[in-house]
DNA sequence: CCCCTAATTTACAATCATTCGCAATAAAAC
DNA sequence: GTTTTATTGCGAATGATTGTAAATTAGGGG
Protein backbone atom coordinates (compact mmCIF):
# COMPACT_ATOMS: atom_id res chain seq x y z
CA UNK A 1 0.00 0.00 0.00
CA UNK A 2 1.60 2.58 -1.33
CA UNK A 3 5.02 1.49 -0.46
CA UNK A 4 7.94 2.09 -2.28
CA UNK A 5 10.15 -1.13 -2.93
CA UNK A 6 8.82 -2.45 0.34
CA UNK A 7 10.28 0.53 2.76
CA UNK A 8 8.25 3.74 4.17
CA UNK A 9 5.70 5.18 2.88
CA UNK A 10 4.38 8.46 1.22
CA UNK A 11 1.33 8.88 3.03
CA UNK A 12 -0.86 7.06 5.60
CA UNK A 13 -4.16 7.60 6.16
CA UNK A 14 -7.15 6.64 8.67
CA UNK A 15 -7.70 3.66 6.17
CA UNK A 16 -4.39 2.52 5.06
CA UNK A 17 -3.44 2.62 8.86
CA UNK A 18 -6.71 0.52 9.55
CA UNK A 19 -5.55 -2.21 6.80
CA UNK A 20 -2.04 -2.57 7.61
CA UNK A 21 -2.84 -3.12 11.57
CA UNK A 22 -5.33 -5.37 10.74
CA UNK A 23 -3.07 -7.56 8.62
CA UNK A 24 -1.20 -8.93 11.57
CA UNK A 25 -4.14 -8.57 14.15
CA UNK A 26 -4.03 -5.48 15.55
CA UNK A 27 -6.33 -2.84 15.67
CA UNK A 28 -6.59 1.09 15.12
CA UNK A 29 -6.85 3.20 17.44
CA UNK A 30 -7.29 6.75 18.35
CA UNK A 31 -3.76 7.14 19.92
CA UNK A 32 -2.32 4.84 17.08
CA UNK A 33 -4.01 7.31 14.38
CA UNK A 34 -3.19 10.53 16.53
CA UNK A 35 0.71 9.18 16.99
CA UNK A 36 1.18 8.59 13.11
CA UNK A 37 -0.70 11.58 12.48
CA UNK A 38 2.13 13.71 14.45
CA UNK A 39 5.26 12.32 12.56
CA UNK A 40 3.42 12.73 9.14
CA UNK A 41 2.76 16.29 10.37
CA UNK A 42 6.33 16.90 11.37
CA UNK A 43 9.18 19.03 9.81
CA UNK A 44 12.06 17.09 8.03
CA UNK A 45 14.95 16.54 10.65
CA UNK A 46 13.18 16.31 13.92
CA UNK A 47 14.40 12.95 15.99
CA UNK A 48 12.14 12.68 18.87
CA UNK A 49 11.60 10.43 21.95
CA UNK A 50 9.28 8.98 23.34
CA UNK A 51 9.11 11.66 26.16
CA UNK A 52 9.16 14.51 22.93
CA UNK A 53 6.19 12.70 21.97
CA UNK A 54 4.53 12.33 24.82
CA UNK A 55 4.73 15.86 25.75
CA UNK A 56 4.32 17.36 22.42
CA UNK A 57 0.52 15.68 22.09
CA UNK A 58 0.17 16.69 25.58
CA UNK A 59 0.59 20.22 24.77
CA UNK A 60 -1.93 19.71 21.80
CA UNK A 61 -4.48 18.59 24.19
CA UNK A 62 -4.25 14.75 23.70
CA UNK A 63 -3.39 12.71 26.57
CA UNK A 64 -2.03 9.77 25.80
CA UNK A 65 -0.17 7.82 28.25
CA UNK A 66 3.38 7.44 28.06
CA UNK A 67 3.67 3.21 28.34
CA UNK A 68 1.16 3.78 25.01
CA UNK A 69 3.38 5.90 23.54
CA UNK A 70 5.85 3.99 24.12
CA UNK A 71 4.11 0.85 22.56
CA UNK A 72 3.23 2.37 19.97
CA UNK A 73 6.72 3.97 18.70
CA UNK A 74 8.09 -0.05 18.73
CA UNK A 75 5.21 -1.18 16.86
CA UNK A 76 5.28 0.90 14.35
CA UNK A 77 8.78 0.53 14.14
CA UNK A 78 8.66 -2.94 13.61
CA UNK A 79 5.74 -2.36 10.98
CA UNK A 80 8.58 -0.13 9.24
CA UNK A 81 6.15 3.12 9.80
CA UNK A 82 8.68 4.73 11.85
CA UNK A 83 12.38 4.17 11.94
CA UNK A 84 14.25 3.94 15.68
CA UNK A 85 17.17 5.79 15.55
CA UNK A 86 20.23 5.02 17.93
CA UNK A 87 22.13 8.25 17.34
CA UNK A 88 24.42 9.35 20.45
CA UNK A 89 21.93 10.80 23.29
CA UNK A 90 21.41 7.61 25.09
CA UNK A 91 17.41 6.82 24.20
CA UNK A 92 16.05 5.75 21.38
CA UNK A 93 14.49 8.88 18.49
CA UNK A 94 12.09 8.23 16.19
CA UNK A 95 11.56 9.99 12.75
CA UNK A 96 9.24 9.09 10.04
CA UNK A 97 10.48 6.24 7.61
CA UNK A 98 10.44 7.62 4.12
CA UNK A 99 10.47 6.42 0.67
CA UNK A 100 13.20 6.54 -1.80
CA UNK A 101 12.93 10.77 -2.59
CA UNK A 102 13.25 11.39 1.08
CA UNK A 103 15.20 7.99 2.33
CA UNK A 104 18.37 9.33 4.22
CA UNK A 105 20.88 8.58 6.66
CA UNK A 106 22.94 10.23 9.67
CA UNK A 107 25.98 11.01 10.52
CA UNK A 108 26.95 12.42 13.95
CA UNK A 109 29.18 13.83 16.09
CA UNK A 110 29.85 11.35 19.20
CA UNK A 111 31.33 14.89 21.41
CA UNK A 112 28.96 17.39 20.55
CA UNK A 113 26.03 15.11 18.93
CA UNK A 114 25.43 17.17 16.13
CA UNK A 115 23.81 15.30 13.12
CA UNK A 116 23.78 15.92 10.09
CA UNK A 117 21.02 14.38 7.58
CA UNK A 118 22.50 13.15 4.43
CA UNK A 119 20.89 11.05 0.93
CA UNK A 120 22.65 8.29 -0.83
CA UNK A 121 20.28 6.32 -3.07
CA UNK A 122 22.93 3.68 -3.68
CA UNK A 123 22.71 2.68 0.22
CA UNK A 124 19.34 1.37 0.02
CA UNK A 125 19.67 -0.21 -2.97
CA UNK A 126 21.70 -2.32 -1.10
CA UNK A 127 19.68 -2.74 1.96
CA UNK A 128 16.88 -4.17 -0.57
CA UNK A 129 19.50 -6.38 -2.03
CA UNK A 130 21.26 -7.55 0.63
CA UNK A 131 17.71 -8.29 2.51
CA UNK A 132 16.15 -9.91 -0.48
CA UNK A 133 19.28 -12.13 -0.94
CA UNK A 134 18.29 -13.59 2.76
CA UNK A 135 15.05 -13.82 1.91
CA UNK A 136 13.86 -11.17 4.79
CA UNK A 137 11.00 -8.35 4.56
CA UNK A 138 12.75 -5.40 4.73
CA UNK A 139 11.76 -2.72 7.42
CA UNK A 140 14.37 -0.38 7.70
CA UNK A 141 17.95 0.48 6.70
CA UNK A 142 20.18 3.17 7.56
CA UNK A 143 23.91 4.28 7.47
CA UNK A 144 25.02 5.47 10.70
CA UNK A 145 28.26 7.64 10.60
CA UNK A 146 30.07 7.99 13.60
CA UNK A 147 32.72 11.04 13.78
CA UNK A 148 34.21 13.96 15.71
CA UNK A 149 34.74 17.15 14.57
CA UNK A 150 37.98 18.76 14.65
CA UNK A 151 37.45 21.43 17.49
CA UNK A 152 36.60 18.75 20.39
CA UNK A 153 40.13 16.76 19.01
CA UNK A 154 42.18 19.64 19.13
CA UNK A 155 40.88 21.10 22.58
CA UNK A 156 42.11 17.31 23.73
CA UNK A 157 39.56 14.45 23.97
CA UNK A 158 38.05 12.67 25.26
CA UNK A 159 38.45 13.68 28.84
CA UNK A 160 40.59 16.71 28.62
CA UNK A 161 37.35 18.61 27.47
CA UNK A 162 36.17 21.24 30.56
CA UNK A 163 32.66 19.54 31.68
CA UNK A 164 31.36 23.62 30.80
CA UNK A 165 33.03 23.33 26.96
CA UNK A 166 30.53 23.20 24.23
CA UNK A 167 31.85 21.56 20.98
CA UNK A 168 31.70 25.12 18.49
CA UNK A 169 29.66 22.91 15.83
CA UNK A 170 27.25 22.21 18.04
CA UNK A 171 26.85 26.11 18.26
CA UNK A 172 26.30 26.44 13.98
CA UNK A 173 22.04 25.92 14.07
CA UNK A 174 19.81 23.59 15.32
CA UNK A 175 21.52 19.83 16.29
CA UNK A 176 19.48 18.34 13.57
CA UNK A 177 17.95 18.92 10.38
CA UNK A 178 20.61 19.77 7.55
CA UNK A 179 20.35 17.96 4.22
CA UNK A 180 23.55 17.42 2.03
CA UNK A 181 23.19 15.41 -1.17
CA UNK A 182 25.51 12.78 -2.02
CA UNK B 1 49.55 3.89 13.29
CA UNK B 2 48.08 1.30 10.76
CA UNK B 3 44.84 2.67 10.12
CA UNK B 4 43.00 1.86 7.16
CA UNK B 5 41.79 5.30 5.81
CA UNK B 6 41.48 6.69 8.80
CA UNK B 7 39.31 3.58 10.06
CA UNK B 8 40.22 0.67 12.66
CA UNK B 9 43.09 -1.28 12.35
CA UNK B 10 44.92 -4.24 12.21
CA UNK B 11 46.42 -4.64 15.13
CA UNK B 12 47.50 -2.70 18.37
CA UNK B 13 50.22 -3.94 20.43
CA UNK B 14 50.76 -2.42 23.84
CA UNK B 15 53.32 0.67 22.61
CA UNK B 16 50.34 1.56 19.67
CA UNK B 17 47.38 1.66 22.51
CA UNK B 18 49.68 3.76 24.54
CA UNK B 19 50.58 5.94 22.18
CA UNK B 20 46.98 6.47 21.14
CA UNK B 21 46.10 6.75 24.73
CA UNK B 22 48.78 9.42 25.29
CA UNK B 23 47.61 11.37 22.76
CA UNK B 24 44.43 12.33 23.94
CA UNK B 25 45.73 12.37 27.71
CA UNK B 26 45.06 9.14 29.01
CA UNK B 27 47.05 6.55 30.26
CA UNK B 28 47.42 2.79 29.18
CA UNK B 29 46.31 0.44 32.30
CA UNK B 30 46.43 -3.46 32.60
CA UNK B 31 42.53 -3.06 32.07
CA UNK B 32 42.67 -1.19 29.33
CA UNK B 33 45.01 -3.53 27.78
CA UNK B 34 43.14 -6.70 28.57
CA UNK B 35 40.17 -5.77 27.53
CA UNK B 36 41.91 -4.49 24.40
CA UNK B 37 43.63 -7.64 23.74
CA UNK B 38 40.14 -9.60 24.79
CA UNK B 39 38.86 -8.53 21.28
CA UNK B 40 41.79 -9.18 19.47
CA UNK B 41 41.37 -12.47 20.14
CA UNK B 42 37.82 -12.47 19.35
CA UNK B 43 36.74 -14.57 16.65
CA UNK B 44 34.93 -12.41 13.89
CA UNK B 45 31.20 -12.30 14.53
CA UNK B 46 31.13 -11.71 18.20
CA UNK B 47 29.02 -8.81 19.43
CA UNK B 48 29.70 -8.75 22.92
CA UNK B 49 27.88 -6.67 25.93
CA UNK B 50 29.58 -4.99 28.49
CA UNK B 51 28.62 -7.86 30.86
CA UNK B 52 29.45 -10.42 28.49
CA UNK B 53 32.88 -9.00 28.74
CA UNK B 54 32.59 -8.56 32.46
CA UNK B 55 31.56 -12.56 32.45
CA UNK B 56 34.48 -13.53 29.64
CA UNK B 57 37.59 -11.75 31.50
CA UNK B 58 36.47 -13.08 35.17
CA UNK B 59 36.27 -16.60 33.47
CA UNK B 60 39.64 -16.05 32.40
CA UNK B 61 40.47 -14.93 36.20
CA UNK B 62 41.04 -11.27 35.58
CA UNK B 63 38.70 -9.68 37.98
CA UNK B 64 38.08 -5.72 36.57
CA UNK B 65 35.13 -4.28 37.71
CA UNK B 66 31.89 -3.88 35.57
CA UNK B 67 32.00 -0.18 35.47
CA UNK B 68 35.45 -0.24 34.66
CA UNK B 69 34.50 -2.50 31.98
CA UNK B 70 31.59 0.13 30.94
CA UNK B 71 34.09 3.15 30.80
CA UNK B 72 36.52 1.53 28.62
CA UNK B 73 33.95 0.06 26.32
CA UNK B 74 33.09 3.52 25.14
CA UNK B 75 36.54 5.18 25.68
CA UNK B 76 37.50 2.53 22.99
CA UNK B 77 34.06 3.12 21.01
CA UNK B 78 34.98 6.85 21.03
CA UNK B 79 38.92 6.32 19.94
CA UNK B 80 37.67 4.56 16.91
CA UNK B 81 39.07 1.16 18.10
CA UNK B 82 35.92 -0.75 19.20
CA UNK B 83 32.21 -0.52 17.35
CA UNK B 84 29.06 0.09 19.68
CA UNK B 85 26.28 -2.12 17.97
CA UNK B 86 22.60 -1.20 18.39
CA UNK B 87 20.98 -4.36 17.21
CA UNK B 88 17.96 -5.69 18.72
CA UNK B 89 18.44 -6.50 22.09
CA UNK B 90 18.12 -3.79 24.41
CA UNK B 91 21.63 -3.01 25.41
CA UNK B 92 24.78 -2.29 23.34
CA UNK B 93 27.15 -4.38 21.82
CA UNK B 94 30.94 -3.97 20.91
CA UNK B 95 33.13 -5.48 18.90
CA UNK B 96 36.48 -4.86 17.47
CA UNK B 97 37.02 -1.74 14.35
CA UNK B 98 38.45 -3.50 11.62
CA UNK B 99 39.73 -1.73 8.73
CA UNK B 100 38.51 -2.35 5.00
CA UNK B 101 39.10 -6.21 4.00
CA UNK B 102 37.04 -7.14 7.07
CA UNK B 103 34.77 -4.40 7.99
CA UNK B 104 31.29 -5.08 7.38
CA UNK B 105 27.69 -4.19 8.10
CA UNK B 106 24.91 -5.74 9.99
CA UNK B 107 21.64 -7.28 8.65
CA UNK B 108 19.01 -7.73 11.65
CA UNK B 109 15.41 -9.91 12.18
CA UNK B 110 13.77 -7.60 14.55
CA UNK B 111 11.67 -10.81 15.35
CA UNK B 112 14.15 -13.30 16.18
CA UNK B 113 17.06 -11.36 16.60
CA UNK B 114 19.08 -13.50 14.05
CA UNK B 115 21.84 -11.03 12.57
CA UNK B 116 24.07 -11.47 9.45
CA UNK B 117 27.01 -9.52 8.60
CA UNK B 118 28.10 -8.74 5.57
CA UNK B 119 30.69 -6.83 3.57
CA UNK B 120 29.93 -4.13 1.28
CA UNK B 121 33.05 -1.53 0.02
CA UNK B 122 31.38 1.19 -1.33
CA UNK B 123 29.29 1.53 1.66
CA UNK B 124 32.57 2.56 3.56
CA UNK B 125 33.85 4.60 1.00
CA UNK B 126 30.42 6.56 1.57
CA UNK B 127 31.10 6.89 5.23
CA UNK B 128 34.62 8.36 4.43
CA UNK B 129 33.32 10.80 1.53
CA UNK B 130 30.68 11.70 3.78
CA UNK B 131 32.59 12.91 7.12
CA UNK B 132 35.34 14.20 5.21
CA UNK B 133 33.05 16.56 3.21
CA UNK B 134 32.14 18.00 6.56
CA UNK B 135 35.16 18.34 7.75
CA UNK B 136 34.92 15.68 10.53
CA UNK B 137 37.38 12.41 11.75
CA UNK B 138 35.85 9.19 10.87
CA UNK B 139 35.17 6.68 13.62
CA UNK B 140 32.79 4.93 12.57
CA UNK B 141 30.12 4.05 9.58
CA UNK B 142 27.76 1.33 10.02
CA UNK B 143 24.97 0.16 7.69
CA UNK B 144 21.93 -1.72 10.12
CA UNK B 145 19.59 -3.48 7.85
CA UNK B 146 16.60 -4.25 10.34
CA UNK B 147 13.95 -6.69 8.56
CA UNK B 148 11.43 -9.36 9.70
CA UNK B 149 11.86 -13.05 8.78
CA UNK B 150 9.29 -14.52 6.84
CA UNK B 151 8.56 -17.42 9.10
CA UNK B 152 7.46 -14.71 11.60
CA UNK B 153 5.17 -13.17 9.03
CA UNK B 154 3.26 -15.99 8.37
CA UNK B 155 2.40 -16.52 11.78
CA UNK B 156 1.33 -13.31 12.34
CA UNK B 157 2.99 -10.58 13.76
CA UNK B 158 3.78 -8.74 15.93
CA UNK B 159 1.46 -9.81 18.62
CA UNK B 160 -0.05 -12.65 17.62
CA UNK B 161 2.99 -14.73 18.70
CA UNK B 162 2.86 -17.38 21.20
CA UNK B 163 5.35 -16.49 23.79
CA UNK B 164 6.68 -19.95 24.18
CA UNK B 165 7.16 -19.57 19.68
CA UNK B 166 10.54 -19.50 18.74
CA UNK B 167 10.97 -18.20 14.94
CA UNK B 168 12.71 -20.83 12.99
CA UNK B 169 15.25 -18.93 11.63
CA UNK B 170 16.86 -18.39 14.98
CA UNK B 171 17.37 -22.16 15.42
CA UNK B 172 19.99 -22.67 12.27
CA UNK B 173 22.79 -22.75 13.91
CA UNK B 174 23.93 -19.39 16.36
CA UNK B 175 22.80 -15.98 16.00
CA UNK B 176 25.73 -14.20 14.83
CA UNK B 177 28.52 -14.95 12.64
CA UNK B 178 27.32 -15.93 9.47
CA UNK B 179 29.74 -13.89 6.51
CA UNK B 180 28.29 -12.95 3.25
CA UNK B 181 29.87 -11.36 0.53
CA UNK B 182 28.49 -8.39 -1.40
C1' DC C 1 64.77 4.95 41.43
C1' DC C 2 61.50 7.58 44.19
C1' DC C 3 58.03 11.13 44.49
C1' DC C 4 54.17 13.54 43.08
C1' DT C 5 50.02 14.52 40.76
C1' DA C 6 46.40 13.52 38.06
C1' DA C 7 44.06 9.75 35.92
C1' DT C 8 41.91 5.52 37.01
C1' DT C 9 39.84 1.86 39.38
C1' DT C 10 36.58 0.08 42.52
C1' DA C 11 32.40 -0.72 45.16
C1' DC C 12 28.16 0.99 45.72
C1' DA C 13 24.45 4.03 45.20
C1' DA C 14 21.62 6.41 42.06
C1' DT C 15 19.35 7.41 37.68
C1' DC C 16 16.49 7.04 34.11
C1' DA C 17 14.66 5.09 29.88
C1' DT C 18 11.84 1.42 29.11
C1' DT C 19 8.89 -2.50 30.30
C1' DC C 20 5.56 -5.09 32.99
C1' DG C 21 1.26 -6.51 35.41
C1' DC C 22 -3.29 -5.95 35.78
C1' DA C 23 -7.82 -3.88 36.01
C1' DA C 24 -10.59 -1.08 33.07
C1' DT C 25 -11.85 0.14 28.41
C1' DA C 26 -13.04 -0.18 23.73
C1' DA C 27 -12.39 -2.07 18.76
C1' DA C 28 -14.55 -5.00 15.66
C1' DA C 29 -16.38 -9.52 14.62
C1' DC C 30 -20.76 -11.86 14.97
C1' DG D 1 -26.22 -5.36 20.93
C1' DT D 2 -23.29 -8.81 22.76
C1' DT D 3 -18.93 -11.01 22.94
C1' DT D 4 -14.28 -11.43 22.32
C1' DT D 5 -9.89 -9.92 22.84
C1' DA D 6 -6.60 -6.20 21.85
C1' DT D 7 -5.38 -2.03 24.03
C1' DT D 8 -4.96 1.52 27.35
C1' DG D 9 -3.42 3.64 31.61
C1' DC D 10 -1.46 3.59 35.94
C1' DG D 11 2.04 2.48 39.07
C1' DA D 12 5.54 -0.50 40.11
C1' DA D 13 9.56 -2.91 38.55
C1' DT D 14 13.43 -3.70 35.73
C1' DG D 15 17.93 -3.29 34.18
C1' DA D 16 21.49 -1.12 31.67
C1' DT D 17 24.35 2.53 32.53
C1' DT D 18 26.42 6.40 35.13
C1' DG D 19 27.77 9.03 39.30
C1' DT D 20 30.35 9.36 43.76
C1' DA D 21 34.09 9.26 46.75
C1' DA D 22 37.90 6.89 48.59
C1' DA D 23 41.84 4.11 47.37
C1' DT D 24 45.15 3.01 43.88
C1' DT D 25 48.35 3.57 40.19
C1' DA D 26 50.58 5.31 35.81
C1' DG D 27 54.11 7.83 34.31
C1' DG D 28 56.66 12.37 34.12
C1' DG D 29 60.26 15.02 36.72
C1' DG D 30 63.75 15.19 39.74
Amino acid sequence: MLRTEGLGMQLYDTADLRAELHQIGCRLTPQREKILKFFQNLPQGNHLSAEDVYQALRQRGENISLSTIYRSLKLMARMGLLRELELAEGHKHYELNQPYPHHHHHLVCVQCNRTIEFTNTSILKTGIKQAEKEGLHLLDCQLTIHAICPEALRRGWPSLLPSNWVCPRALNGTVTGVITQN
